[in-house]
DNA sequence: ACGAGATGTTAGTCATCATTAACGTAGTCG
DNA sequence: CGACTACGTTAATGATGACTAACATCTCGT
């Protein structure tokens, strides 16, 4: 029985079983997850896996580590570009809002999983998650000095609370309603937020 | 070694266990938990617990059952209640907003776990959250009619993704605070929401 | 007092699962 | 041509974990 292409998957075999793993853990959990079903996804059986990560920690390790990063970098870039902060704000919401859209299963996991991580990298990705947070509170509080920095870390996770719910509500809406539809809500309640009362 | 209290618990039992599950089911993952986690979390060891609840699953499902009727009924008294739509809104996010001050181990494990319940039970919650989402798209219905009500559903599910965001950013304010944030904010969403472009 | 019922306990039992071992096969490169 | 490497496969192996069995104990109604 010939594998379905020879040399072709070489390359893509690592992130075919990462994208598989994401899709298979958000829908059902890390624990719910067996290494032959991961295998199964792929179109390889189970120990296989080994050849290419040392184990399902590991796998997750680099799943979080890999999203963590880019969300961080992505708001290091659109920070460092914009000089104005209101413009920043909405390319940091356009961002957050094209990867929950895009990446629903990564997004999923990324904020439910972190406890399975084993300890070197759980410091890294909180580390990462931390900094992200911080790009966002530092706009926030460029627009609106007066509020005090916890209040505007609440409203950030508010607001990564109402953009991530994306996955839970999938298909009620195309995505080209759900985008402008997330971006005014969240803008809304950003406002609203540091607009003290 | 006589146990803490010989009659006052009888009565208790089922809900510390429920109680204690659920802080554990938020925090690990159902199947992140084992029976005996559970057992220890309330001074009894492992298989004590089948003498309360006929397995593991039945406890998840007694667990969401209990949380989604209890949503349900609340949003449904609020409803019945309130002749003014506005006011009505208000009613139904502050009564969101207590609950997931008040049980955010519950809420977590209501929109997490929802697939490890077994077939019978699972539909029945599913047809529990189903009504309460209609609870809600109802008044939103009524404050705006012109709005598709496919948008006011998706507004509902991101309402309820910022609210319940609480659980991950615990600790960050206190809840005298956060209540009126979480108000404000998903007020100013919802009108976002609907006031179409 | 006594027997029933409720509630626990400790030792199995049986699956499932992560991980490892031992063993192919196919291209690649000398 | 051969090794070497990259990738897979199918059997162990060893833990862990849900659930059951067999055996106390405590409270209560009679």
């Amino acid at each position: 029985m010939t594998t379905t292409a020879p040399t072709r998957n070489r390359r893509n075999r690592r992130g075919e079983i990462l994208e598989a793993a994401a899709r298979l853990f958000a829908a059902r959990g890390f624990h719910g997850v067996s290494i032959e079903d991961i295998g199964a996804a792929v179109g390889v059986s189970g120990p296989a896996l080994y050849r290419h990560f040392s184990g399902k920690d590991a796998l997750l390790s680099e799943m979080l580590l890999d999203v963590s990063s880019r969300l961080r970098e992505s708001a290091a870039a659109v920070v460092t570009s914009y000089p104005d902060p209101q413009e920043t704000l909405d390319a940091l919401l356009n961002a957050q809002i094209t990867f929950a859209l895009e990446q629903p299963a990564l997004i999923t996991v990324h904020d439910r999983e972190l406890g399975n991580v084993p300890e070197p990298e759980r410091r890294q990705i909180r580390r990462l998650q931390r900094l992200y947070v911080e790009e966002w509170v530092t706009v926030l509080a460029e627009l609106h000095p007066a509020c005090p920095a916890a209040r505007l870390r609440a409203a950030t996770h508010a607001v990564f609370g109402l953009l991530n719910s994306t996955p839970h509500s999938a298909g009620e809406l195309g995505a080209g309603d759900m985008r402008p539809l997330l971006h005014a809500m969240a803008r809304a309640a950003v406002t609203a937020a540091v607009s003290a009362r």
